[in-house]
DNA sequence: AGGAAACCTTGACCGAGATCAAGTGGACGC
DNA sequence: GCGTCCACTTGATCTCGGTCAAGGTTTCCT
Protein backbone atom coordinates (compact mmCIF):
# COMPACT_ATOMS: atom_id res chain seq x y z
CA UNK A 1 0.00 0.00 0.00
CA UNK A 2 2.90 2.28 -0.30
CA UNK A 3 3.72 4.44 -3.25
CA UNK A 4 6.51 2.11 -4.55
CA UNK A 5 6.22 -0.84 -2.82
CA UNK A 6 10.04 -1.41 -1.54
CA UNK A 7 11.39 -5.07 -2.54
CA UNK A 8 11.36 -7.25 0.81
CA UNK A 9 15.02 -8.03 1.25
CA UNK A 10 14.50 -10.47 3.99
CA UNK A 11 15.50 -13.40 1.74
CA UNK A 12 18.67 -11.57 0.26
CA UNK A 13 20.81 -11.40 2.93
CA UNK A 14 23.38 -13.02 1.23
CA UNK A 15 22.79 -11.71 -2.24
CA UNK A 16 25.93 -12.28 -4.11
CA UNK A 17 25.25 -9.33 -6.44
CA UNK A 18 22.85 -6.22 -4.84
CA UNK A 19 20.10 -6.51 -7.19
CA UNK A 20 17.91 -7.62 -4.73
CA UNK A 21 14.57 -6.39 -6.56
CA UNK A 22 15.15 -9.11 -9.04
CA UNK A 23 16.83 -12.16 -7.27
CA UNK A 24 14.25 -12.22 -4.30
CA UNK A 25 14.50 -15.77 -4.68
CA UNK A 26 18.58 -16.21 -5.11
CA UNK A 27 19.81 -18.79 -7.49
CA UNK A 28 23.57 -19.33 -8.67
CA UNK A 29 23.15 -19.93 -12.00
CA UNK A 30 21.17 -16.73 -12.97
CA UNK A 31 23.42 -14.39 -10.73
CA UNK A 32 26.02 -15.47 -12.12
CA UNK A 33 24.65 -14.57 -15.80
CA UNK A 34 23.51 -11.40 -14.16
CA UNK A 35 26.50 -10.20 -12.61
CA UNK A 36 28.15 -10.43 -16.08
CA UNK A 37 25.51 -8.15 -18.00
CA UNK A 38 25.33 -5.76 -15.17
CA UNK A 39 27.13 -2.74 -14.83
CA UNK A 40 26.56 0.82 -12.95
CA UNK A 41 25.79 4.21 -13.81
CA UNK A 42 26.04 7.69 -11.72
CA UNK A 43 24.05 10.28 -11.71
CA UNK A 44 23.69 13.92 -10.75
CA UNK A 45 20.62 15.75 -8.49
CA UNK A 46 18.52 17.00 -11.35
CA UNK A 47 20.19 15.51 -14.53
CA UNK A 48 17.72 13.38 -16.34
CA UNK A 49 18.68 9.83 -16.82
CA UNK A 50 15.94 8.93 -19.40
CA UNK A 51 13.78 11.16 -21.86
CA UNK A 52 10.28 10.12 -22.42
CA UNK A 53 10.21 8.78 -26.80
CA UNK A 54 13.98 7.67 -26.13
CA UNK A 55 15.29 4.03 -27.05
CA UNK A 56 15.48 2.15 -23.50
CA UNK A 57 18.60 -0.15 -24.09
CA UNK A 58 18.91 -1.05 -20.08
CA UNK A 59 16.95 -2.31 -17.61
CA UNK A 60 17.91 -1.63 -13.53
CA UNK A 61 17.15 -0.58 -10.21
CA UNK A 62 18.08 2.48 -7.97
CA UNK A 63 20.89 1.55 -5.85
CA UNK A 64 20.97 5.19 -3.87
CA UNK A 65 19.06 8.41 -4.30
CA UNK A 66 15.85 9.04 -5.65
CA UNK A 67 14.18 9.12 -8.78
CA UNK A 68 10.84 10.59 -10.29
CA UNK A 69 9.11 9.34 -13.24
CA UNK A 70 6.78 12.45 -15.04
CA UNK A 71 4.87 13.39 -17.85
CA UNK A 72 4.52 16.78 -19.65
CA UNK A 73 2.44 17.78 -21.82
CA UNK A 74 2.65 20.24 -24.61
CA UNK A 75 1.99 23.34 -22.40
CA UNK A 76 4.42 22.32 -20.05
CA UNK A 77 1.70 21.15 -17.11
CA UNK A 78 3.55 18.37 -15.75
CA UNK A 79 2.55 15.22 -13.25
CA UNK A 80 4.61 12.94 -11.45
CA UNK A 81 3.49 9.06 -12.09
CA UNK A 82 6.63 7.51 -9.87
CA UNK A 83 8.88 7.96 -7.33
CA UNK A 84 11.99 5.78 -7.27
CA UNK A 85 13.36 4.57 -3.78
CA UNK A 86 16.30 2.66 -3.95
CA UNK A 87 15.95 -0.72 -4.74
CA UNK A 88 12.82 -0.22 -7.20
CA UNK A 89 12.82 -1.16 -10.58
CA UNK A 90 13.29 0.97 -13.71
CA UNK A 91 12.31 -0.34 -17.32
CA UNK A 92 10.03 -2.15 -19.32
CA UNK A 93 11.08 -5.79 -20.68
CA UNK A 94 9.35 -6.29 -23.90
CA UNK A 95 9.57 -2.13 -24.65
CA UNK A 96 11.21 -0.27 -27.11
CA UNK A 97 11.00 3.09 -25.60
CA UNK A 98 10.43 5.03 -22.35
CA UNK A 99 6.77 6.47 -21.50
CA UNK A 100 8.08 8.90 -19.34
CA UNK A 101 11.44 11.14 -18.49
CA UNK A 102 12.81 9.67 -15.29
CA UNK A 103 14.78 12.73 -13.76
CA UNK A 104 17.24 12.04 -10.85
CA UNK A 105 16.04 14.73 -7.72
CA UNK A 106 19.03 13.12 -6.00
CA UNK A 107 22.42 12.30 -6.54
CA UNK A 108 21.70 9.46 -7.83
CA UNK A 109 23.20 5.03 -8.43
CA UNK A 110 21.60 2.95 -10.94
CA UNK A 111 22.47 -0.98 -11.32
CA UNK A 112 21.69 -1.29 -15.10
CA UNK A 113 21.47 -4.60 -16.94
CA UNK A 114 21.58 -4.46 -20.83
CA UNK A 115 18.19 -5.11 -21.79
CA UNK A 116 18.14 -7.77 -24.32
CA UNK A 117 20.56 -10.55 -22.30
CA UNK A 118 18.20 -9.44 -19.13
CA UNK A 119 15.08 -10.52 -21.51
CA UNK A 120 16.80 -14.01 -22.76
CA UNK A 121 17.24 -14.23 -18.71
CA UNK A 122 14.03 -13.82 -17.97
CA UNK A 123 12.79 -15.84 -20.70
CA UNK A 124 14.68 -19.09 -19.72
CA UNK A 125 13.70 -18.11 -15.66
CA UNK A 126 10.17 -18.20 -15.00
CA UNK A 127 10.61 -17.07 -11.37
CA UNK A 128 12.13 -13.83 -12.22
CA UNK A 129 9.83 -13.28 -15.29
CA UNK A 130 6.71 -13.97 -11.87
CA UNK A 131 8.91 -11.71 -9.56
CA UNK A 132 8.55 -9.07 -11.97
CA UNK A 133 5.26 -9.38 -12.42
CA UNK A 134 4.64 -9.01 -9.10
CA UNK A 135 6.18 -5.64 -8.70
CA UNK A 136 4.67 -4.37 -11.59
CA UNK A 137 0.67 -5.65 -9.72
CA UNK A 138 2.45 -3.68 -6.54
CA UNK A 139 2.93 -0.84 -8.90
CA UNK A 140 -0.12 -0.74 -10.34
CA UNK A 141 -2.20 -0.31 -7.22
CA UNK A 142 0.10 1.44 -5.99
CA UNK A 143 -0.77 4.25 -9.05
CA UNK A 144 -4.33 3.27 -8.73
CA UNK A 145 -4.41 4.66 -4.57
CA UNK A 146 -2.42 7.65 -6.19
CA UNK A 147 -5.59 8.27 -8.58
CA UNK A 148 -8.35 8.34 -5.39
CA UNK A 149 -5.64 11.33 -3.90
CA UNK A 150 -5.33 13.27 -7.04
CA UNK A 151 -9.42 12.39 -7.98
CA UNK A 152 -10.63 13.03 -4.71
CA UNK A 153 -8.63 14.65 -1.97
CA UNK A 154 -8.20 17.96 -0.71
CA UNK A 155 -5.15 19.85 -0.93
CA UNK A 156 -4.74 19.33 2.88
CA UNK A 157 -5.32 15.58 2.62
CA UNK A 158 -3.21 14.86 -0.27
CA UNK A 159 -0.13 16.58 1.63
CA UNK A 160 -1.09 14.34 4.43
CA UNK A 161 -1.56 11.32 2.51
CA UNK A 162 2.28 11.92 0.51
CA UNK A 163 3.89 13.09 3.97
CA UNK A 164 2.04 10.07 5.92
CA UNK A 165 3.89 7.37 3.20
CA UNK A 166 6.98 8.80 3.32
CA UNK A 167 7.16 8.75 7.16
CA UNK A 168 5.68 5.28 6.70
CA UNK A 169 8.45 3.71 4.51
CA UNK A 170 11.21 5.83 6.65
CA UNK A 171 9.61 3.91 9.75
CA UNK A 172 9.33 0.83 8.37
CA UNK A 173 13.12 1.20 6.87
CA UNK A 174 14.65 2.35 10.37
CA UNK A 175 12.99 -0.74 11.66
CA UNK A 176 12.30 1.72 14.86
CA UNK A 177 8.47 0.80 13.60
CA UNK A 178 5.14 2.71 14.04
CA UNK A 179 5.04 3.60 17.77
CA UNK A 180 6.63 6.95 19.29
CA UNK A 181 7.78 9.98 16.60
CA UNK A 182 9.03 9.46 13.63
CA UNK A 183 11.85 11.98 11.95
CA UNK A 184 12.80 12.24 8.08
CA UNK A 185 14.00 14.88 5.88
CA UNK A 186 11.68 15.52 2.56
CA UNK A 187 13.12 14.20 -0.47
CA UNK A 188 11.71 16.49 -2.54
CA UNK A 189 11.37 20.21 -3.15
CA UNK A 190 7.68 21.95 -2.74
CA UNK A 191 7.58 21.77 -6.66
CA UNK A 192 8.35 18.52 -6.63
CA UNK A 193 5.63 17.89 -4.15
CA UNK A 194 3.11 19.82 -6.22
CA UNK A 195 3.87 17.52 -9.24
CA UNK A 196 3.24 14.95 -7.37
CA UNK A 197 -0.19 15.83 -5.89
CA UNK A 198 -1.47 17.86 -9.10
CA UNK A 199 -1.49 21.44 -7.10
CA UNK A 200 0.71 24.63 -7.46
CA UNK A 201 4.07 24.83 -5.22
CA UNK A 202 2.23 28.05 -3.05
CA UNK A 203 -0.84 25.57 -1.82
CA UNK A 204 1.95 22.94 -0.83
CA UNK A 205 3.85 25.34 1.18
CA UNK A 206 0.42 27.05 3.46
CA UNK A 207 -0.95 23.55 3.63
CA UNK A 208 2.20 22.42 5.15
CA UNK A 209 2.56 25.51 6.81
CA UNK A 210 -0.77 24.97 8.08
CA UNK A 211 -0.56 21.26 9.54
CA UNK A 212 2.74 22.65 10.99
CA UNK A 213 0.50 25.20 12.89
CA UNK A 214 -2.05 22.25 13.97
CA UNK A 215 0.79 20.37 15.44
CA UNK A 216 0.13 17.44 12.96
CA UNK A 217 3.59 18.07 11.90
CA UNK A 218 6.64 19.71 13.25
CA UNK A 219 9.35 21.53 10.74
CA UNK A 220 12.74 22.51 11.62
CA UNK A 221 14.07 24.40 8.25
CA UNK A 222 12.36 23.16 5.47
CA UNK A 223 12.97 19.63 4.91
CA UNK A 224 13.31 17.87 8.53
CA UNK A 225 10.08 16.75 9.63
CA UNK A 226 8.83 15.23 12.73
CA UNK A 227 5.50 13.03 13.16
CA UNK A 228 4.71 13.05 16.53
CA UNK A 229 1.82 10.93 15.84
CA UNK A 230 1.53 8.96 12.69
CA UNK A 231 -2.51 7.84 13.47
CA UNK A 232 -3.51 11.66 13.41
CA UNK A 233 -1.76 12.31 10.17
CA UNK A 234 -3.30 9.47 8.16
CA UNK A 235 -6.58 10.54 9.63
CA UNK A 236 -5.92 14.14 8.07
CA UNK A 237 -4.77 11.97 5.07
CA UNK A 238 -8.42 10.14 4.74
CA UNK A 239 -6.98 6.99 5.55
CA UNK A 240 -8.10 4.34 7.16
CA UNK A 241 -5.77 4.21 10.06
CA UNK A 242 -5.77 0.77 10.12
CA UNK A 243 -5.07 -0.29 6.93
CA UNK A 244 -3.28 -3.23 7.58
CA UNK A 245 -0.27 -0.70 8.45
CA UNK A 246 -0.65 -0.60 12.19
CA UNK A 247 -0.40 -4.83 12.32
CA UNK B 1 -2.29 4.10 -25.06
CA UNK B 2 -5.69 3.56 -24.25
CA UNK B 3 -7.71 3.36 -20.82
CA UNK B 4 -7.01 -0.47 -20.45
CA UNK B 5 -5.65 -1.75 -23.84
CA UNK B 6 -7.63 -3.87 -25.55
CA UNK B 7 -5.54 -7.21 -26.11
CA UNK B 8 -4.39 -8.05 -29.85
CA UNK B 9 -6.60 -10.51 -31.24
CA UNK B 10 -4.57 -11.00 -34.67
CA UNK B 11 -3.37 -13.84 -33.87
CA UNK B 12 -6.10 -15.91 -32.02
CA UNK B 13 -8.79 -16.46 -34.44
CA UNK B 14 -8.67 -19.91 -34.46
CA UNK B 15 -8.23 -20.08 -30.77
CA UNK B 16 -10.22 -22.82 -29.64
CA UNK B 17 -11.02 -21.20 -26.14
CA UNK B 18 -12.46 -17.61 -26.09
CA UNK B 19 -9.55 -16.52 -23.09
CA UNK B 20 -8.05 -14.36 -26.15
CA UNK B 21 -6.22 -11.90 -23.27
CA UNK B 22 -4.38 -15.14 -21.83
CA UNK B 23 -3.75 -17.37 -24.78
CA UNK B 24 -2.06 -14.81 -27.34
CA UNK B 25 0.11 -17.56 -28.62
CA UNK B 26 -1.52 -20.83 -28.55
CA UNK B 27 -0.78 -23.69 -27.05
CA UNK B 28 -2.95 -26.88 -27.83
CA UNK B 29 -2.00 -28.27 -24.56
CA UNK B 30 -2.25 -25.08 -22.09
CA UNK B 31 -5.57 -24.69 -23.72
CA UNK B 32 -6.96 -27.93 -22.88
CA UNK B 33 -6.53 -27.34 -18.82
CA UNK B 34 -7.71 -23.96 -19.18
CA UNK B 35 -10.53 -25.81 -20.88
CA UNK B 36 -10.71 -28.04 -18.21
CA UNK B 37 -10.45 -25.68 -15.46
CA UNK B 38 -13.20 -22.53 -17.27
CA UNK B 39 -16.51 -21.38 -16.03
CA UNK B 40 -18.62 -18.69 -17.10
CA UNK B 41 -20.45 -16.61 -14.76
CA UNK B 42 -23.32 -13.76 -15.67
CA UNK B 43 -24.22 -10.57 -13.81
CA UNK B 44 -26.73 -7.98 -14.17
CA UNK B 45 -26.35 -4.03 -14.86
CA UNK B 46 -25.71 -2.68 -11.32
CA UNK B 47 -24.39 -5.95 -9.99
CA UNK B 48 -21.31 -6.03 -7.74
CA UNK B 49 -18.90 -8.77 -8.88
CA UNK B 50 -16.41 -8.51 -6.41
CA UNK B 51 -16.11 -6.37 -2.86
CA UNK B 52 -12.72 -4.81 -2.02
CA UNK B 53 -11.59 -6.39 0.42
CA UNK B 54 -12.61 -9.99 -0.27
CA UNK B 55 -10.92 -13.31 -0.92
CA UNK B 56 -10.99 -13.92 -5.12
CA UNK B 57 -10.49 -17.42 -5.98
CA UNK B 58 -10.90 -16.89 -9.60
CA UNK B 59 -9.07 -14.79 -12.44
CA UNK B 60 -11.03 -14.08 -15.58
CA UNK B 61 -12.00 -11.59 -18.41
CA UNK B 62 -14.76 -10.26 -19.51
CA UNK B 63 -16.57 -11.70 -22.01
CA UNK B 64 -19.61 -8.82 -22.58
CA UNK B 65 -20.17 -6.01 -21.02
CA UNK B 66 -18.47 -3.29 -19.01
CA UNK B 67 -17.62 -3.35 -15.36
CA UNK B 68 -15.69 -0.70 -13.46
CA UNK B 69 -13.02 -0.76 -10.34
CA UNK B 70 -13.82 1.73 -7.83
CA UNK B 71 -11.83 2.88 -4.20
CA UNK B 72 -14.38 4.18 -1.67
CA UNK B 73 -13.47 6.19 1.12
CA UNK B 74 -15.08 6.19 4.23
CA UNK B 75 -17.07 9.59 3.98
CA UNK B 76 -18.18 8.06 0.55
CA UNK B 77 -16.25 9.99 -1.69
CA UNK B 78 -15.43 7.47 -4.71
CA UNK B 79 -12.71 7.26 -7.59
CA UNK B 80 -13.18 4.62 -10.75
CA UNK B 81 -9.41 3.74 -10.93
CA UNK B 82 -9.98 1.25 -14.49
CA UNK B 83 -12.97 0.36 -17.31
CA UNK B 84 -13.17 -2.93 -17.92
CA UNK B 85 -13.92 -3.73 -21.70
CA UNK B 86 -14.32 -7.23 -23.48
CA UNK B 87 -10.76 -9.20 -23.06
CA UNK B 88 -9.65 -7.26 -20.60
CA UNK B 89 -8.59 -9.50 -17.59
CA UNK B 90 -9.52 -9.36 -13.64
CA UNK B 91 -7.49 -10.94 -11.17
CA UNK B 92 -4.30 -10.66 -9.28
CA UNK B 93 -1.92 -14.14 -9.54
CA UNK B 94 -0.60 -14.37 -6.41
CA UNK B 95 -3.11 -11.88 -4.73
CA UNK B 96 -5.16 -13.31 -2.12
CA UNK B 97 -7.69 -10.54 -1.87
CA UNK B 98 -9.24 -8.21 -4.23
CA UNK B 99 -7.57 -4.24 -3.77
CA UNK B 100 -11.25 -2.64 -5.47
CA UNK B 101 -15.08 -2.89 -5.99
CA UNK B 102 -15.43 -4.35 -9.05
CA UNK B 103 -19.09 -3.47 -10.10
CA UNK B 104 -20.99 -4.83 -13.99
CA UNK B 105 -22.11 -1.07 -15.53
CA UNK B 106 -24.24 -3.12 -17.85
CA UNK B 107 -25.27 -7.20 -18.34
CA UNK B 108 -22.27 -8.71 -18.73
CA UNK B 109 -20.47 -12.19 -18.64
CA UNK B 110 -17.28 -13.05 -17.62
CA UNK B 111 -15.00 -15.86 -18.36
CA UNK B 112 -13.18 -16.94 -15.34
CA UNK B 113 -10.98 -19.82 -14.31
CA UNK B 114 -10.46 -21.21 -10.84
CA UNK B 115 -7.40 -18.97 -8.85
CA UNK B 116 -4.90 -22.34 -7.79
CA UNK B 117 -5.33 -24.02 -10.87
CA UNK B 118 -4.41 -21.17 -13.83
CA UNK B 119 -1.53 -19.82 -10.72
CA UNK B 120 0.13 -23.79 -11.15
CA UNK B 121 -0.46 -23.35 -15.14
CA UNK B 122 0.94 -20.37 -14.81
CA UNK B 123 4.15 -21.41 -12.89
CA UNK B 124 4.16 -24.40 -15.68
CA UNK B 125 4.16 -22.31 -18.82
CA UNK B 126 6.51 -18.94 -18.82
CA UNK B 127 4.27 -17.57 -21.69
CA UNK B 128 1.43 -16.64 -19.87
CA UNK B 129 3.22 -15.54 -16.99
CA UNK B 130 5.17 -13.34 -19.53
CA UNK B 131 1.63 -12.44 -21.20
CA UNK B 132 0.41 -10.91 -17.99
CA UNK B 133 3.51 -9.23 -17.28
CA UNK B 134 2.37 -7.56 -20.82
CA UNK B 135 -0.45 -6.95 -20.05
CA UNK B 136 -0.33 -5.49 -16.49
CA UNK B 137 2.77 -3.23 -17.69
CA UNK B 138 -0.20 -1.85 -20.28
CA UNK B 139 -2.62 -1.06 -17.61
CA UNK B 140 0.67 0.57 -15.71
CA UNK B 141 0.46 2.77 -18.08
CA UNK B 142 -3.37 3.62 -18.35
CA UNK B 143 -2.80 4.43 -14.74
CA UNK B 144 -0.41 6.67 -15.10
CA UNK B 145 -1.75 8.31 -18.55
CA UNK B 146 -5.08 8.91 -16.21
CA UNK B 147 -2.72 10.50 -13.10
CA UNK B 148 -1.92 12.95 -16.05
CA UNK B 149 -5.49 13.69 -16.30
CA UNK B 150 -6.78 13.92 -13.10
CA UNK B 151 -3.74 15.80 -11.71
CA UNK B 152 -3.67 18.76 -14.44
CA UNK B 153 -5.92 19.01 -17.02
CA UNK B 154 -9.31 20.82 -16.70
CA UNK B 155 -12.80 19.43 -16.63
CA UNK B 156 -12.83 20.07 -20.44
CA UNK B 157 -10.20 18.39 -21.37
CA UNK B 158 -11.05 15.81 -18.72
CA UNK B 159 -13.97 15.11 -20.64
CA UNK B 160 -12.74 15.46 -24.26
CA UNK B 161 -10.09 12.90 -23.18
CA UNK B 162 -12.25 10.32 -21.86
CA UNK B 163 -14.58 10.91 -24.90
CA UNK B 164 -11.49 10.30 -27.36
CA UNK B 165 -10.53 7.35 -25.61
CA UNK B 166 -13.81 5.83 -25.91
CA UNK B 167 -14.10 6.96 -29.52
CA UNK B 168 -11.07 5.60 -30.70
CA UNK B 169 -11.31 1.86 -29.24
CA UNK B 170 -14.60 2.18 -30.52
CA UNK B 171 -13.12 3.06 -34.05
CA UNK B 172 -10.58 0.50 -33.87
CA UNK B 173 -12.81 -2.57 -32.90
CA UNK B 174 -15.40 -1.45 -36.06
CA UNK B 175 -12.29 -0.95 -38.32
CA UNK B 176 -13.33 1.99 -39.65
CA UNK B 177 -10.37 3.41 -38.56
CA UNK B 178 -10.19 6.82 -37.24
CA UNK B 179 -10.68 8.48 -41.23
CA UNK B 180 -14.47 10.30 -40.89
CA UNK B 181 -16.95 10.77 -38.27
CA UNK B 182 -17.28 8.01 -35.36
CA UNK B 183 -20.15 7.26 -33.54
CA UNK B 184 -20.88 5.62 -30.51
CA UNK B 185 -23.50 5.30 -27.33
CA UNK B 186 -21.54 6.59 -24.35
CA UNK B 187 -21.33 2.96 -21.56
CA UNK B 188 -21.40 5.54 -18.57
CA UNK B 189 -24.08 7.64 -16.65
CA UNK B 190 -22.99 10.90 -16.20
CA UNK B 191 -22.31 10.02 -12.26
CA UNK B 192 -19.89 6.89 -13.61
CA UNK B 193 -18.35 9.54 -15.86
CA UNK B 194 -17.82 12.23 -13.19
CA UNK B 195 -16.33 9.02 -10.78
CA UNK B 196 -13.57 8.24 -13.50
CA UNK B 197 -12.55 11.74 -14.07
CA UNK B 198 -12.63 13.68 -10.23
CA UNK B 199 -15.48 15.61 -11.17
CA UNK B 200 -19.52 16.10 -10.13
CA UNK B 201 -22.01 14.88 -12.18
CA UNK B 202 -23.19 18.40 -12.59
CA UNK B 203 -20.03 19.89 -14.19
CA UNK B 204 -20.26 16.58 -16.41
CA UNK B 205 -23.31 17.40 -17.76
CA UNK B 206 -22.41 21.25 -18.14
CA UNK B 207 -19.07 20.23 -20.06
CA UNK B 208 -20.75 17.87 -22.57
CA UNK B 209 -23.58 20.65 -23.34
CA UNK B 210 -20.64 22.78 -23.77
CA UNK B 211 -18.66 20.40 -26.64
CA UNK B 212 -21.84 20.00 -28.01
CA UNK B 213 -22.73 23.60 -28.40
CA UNK B 214 -19.22 24.15 -29.72
CA UNK B 215 -19.56 21.07 -32.34
CA UNK B 216 -16.85 19.13 -30.92
CA UNK B 217 -19.26 16.41 -30.77
CA UNK B 218 -23.11 15.66 -31.57
CA UNK B 219 -25.54 14.47 -29.25
CA UNK B 220 -28.78 12.30 -30.15
CA UNK B 221 -30.76 11.90 -26.93
CA UNK B 222 -28.33 11.74 -24.04
CA UNK B 223 -26.23 8.88 -24.74
CA UNK B 224 -25.33 8.56 -28.40
CA UNK B 225 -22.61 10.58 -29.60
CA UNK B 226 -20.84 11.31 -33.20
CA UNK B 227 -17.75 12.63 -33.07
CA UNK B 228 -17.30 14.54 -36.12
CA UNK B 229 -13.32 15.06 -36.20
CA UNK B 230 -11.67 12.58 -34.09
CA UNK B 231 -8.60 15.04 -33.76
CA UNK B 232 -10.29 17.91 -32.77
CA UNK B 233 -11.36 15.63 -30.11
CA UNK B 234 -8.13 15.33 -28.95
CA UNK B 235 -6.70 18.83 -29.42
CA UNK B 236 -9.92 19.91 -26.37
CA UNK B 237 -7.77 16.79 -24.11
CA UNK B 238 -4.93 18.86 -24.65
CA UNK B 239 -3.33 15.21 -26.60
CA UNK B 240 -0.94 15.52 -28.90
CA UNK B 241 -3.10 14.40 -32.04
CA UNK B 242 -0.46 12.50 -34.03
CA UNK B 243 0.92 9.97 -30.41
CA UNK B 244 1.07 7.63 -32.90
CA UNK B 245 -3.22 7.33 -33.63
CA UNK B 246 -3.36 7.92 -36.85
CA UNK B 247 -1.22 5.34 -38.41
C1' DA C 1 31.84 40.50 2.44
C1' DG C 2 28.64 41.16 -1.38
C1' DG C 3 25.63 39.36 -4.79
C1' DA C 4 23.02 36.12 -7.19
C1' DA C 5 20.30 32.20 -7.54
C1' DA C 6 17.45 28.64 -5.58
C1' DC C 7 13.98 27.59 -2.66
C1' DC C 8 10.37 28.78 0.26
C1' DT C 9 6.59 31.71 2.53
C1' DT C 10 2.81 34.83 2.74
C1' DG C 11 -0.73 38.02 1.09
C1' DA C 12 -4.47 39.67 -2.09
C1' DC C 13 -7.45 38.57 -5.49
C1' DC C 14 -9.88 35.70 -8.84
C1' DG C 15 -12.08 31.98 -11.19
C1' DA C 16 -13.09 27.01 -12.17
C1' DG C 17 -15.61 23.79 -10.38
C1' DA C 18 -18.43 22.32 -6.19
C1' DT C 19 -22.72 22.78 -3.97
C1' DC C 20 -27.50 23.57 -3.54
C1' DA C 21 -31.73 23.77 -5.85
C1' DA C 22 -35.23 23.52 -9.34
C1' DG C 23 -36.82 21.71 -13.48
C1' DT C 24 -36.95 18.57 -17.86
C1' DG C 25 -37.73 14.33 -20.34
C1' DG C 26 -38.10 9.63 -21.14
C1' DA C 27 -39.23 4.81 -19.47
C1' DC C 28 -42.09 2.05 -16.93
C1' DG C 29 -45.92 0.29 -14.15
C1' DC C 30 -50.71 0.78 -12.86
C1' DG D 1 -53.64 8.44 -19.36
C1' DC D 2 -51.20 9.39 -15.17
C1' DG D 3 -47.94 9.16 -11.63
C1' DT D 4 -43.34 7.85 -10.39
C1' DC D 5 -38.71 7.16 -10.87
C1' DC D 6 -34.36 7.88 -12.78
C1' DA D 7 -30.98 10.13 -15.49
C1' DC D 8 -29.92 14.37 -16.91
C1' DT D 9 -29.84 19.63 -17.45
C1' DT D 10 -29.60 24.26 -16.01
C1' DG D 11 -29.23 28.18 -12.84
C1' DA D 12 -27.46 30.71 -8.65
C1' DT D 13 -24.12 31.00 -5.35
C1' DC D 14 -20.02 29.75 -2.73
C1' DT D 15 -15.36 28.19 -1.90
C1' DC D 16 -11.01 26.00 -2.51
C1' DG D 17 -7.10 26.33 -4.76
C1' DG D 18 -4.83 28.91 -8.64
C1' DT D 19 -2.53 33.18 -10.03
C1' DC D 20 0.12 37.14 -9.40
C1' DA D 21 3.17 39.60 -6.55
C1' DA D 22 6.41 40.68 -2.88
C1' DG D 23 9.60 39.36 0.43
C1' DG D 24 12.49 36.05 3.29
C1' DT D 25 16.35 32.33 3.83
C1' DT D 26 19.89 29.65 2.64
C1' DT D 27 23.64 28.41 -0.20
C1' DC D 28 27.14 29.12 -3.07
C1' DC D 29 30.16 31.84 -5.99
C1' DT D 30 33.33 35.63 -6.79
Amino acid sequence: MTLNTLVDHANCEDCPIRHRAVCARCDADELTVLEEIKYYRSFEAGQTIIWSGDQMNFVGSVVSGIATLTQTMEDGRTQMVGLLLPSDFVGRPGRESAAYDVVATTDLVMCCFRKKPFEDLMNRTPHIAQRLLQMTLDELDAAREWMLVLGRKTAREKIASLLSIIARRDASASAKGLSGPIVFDLPLTREAMADYLGLTLETVSRQISALKKDKVILLEGKRHVTVPDIGRLMEEAGDDADGGCLV
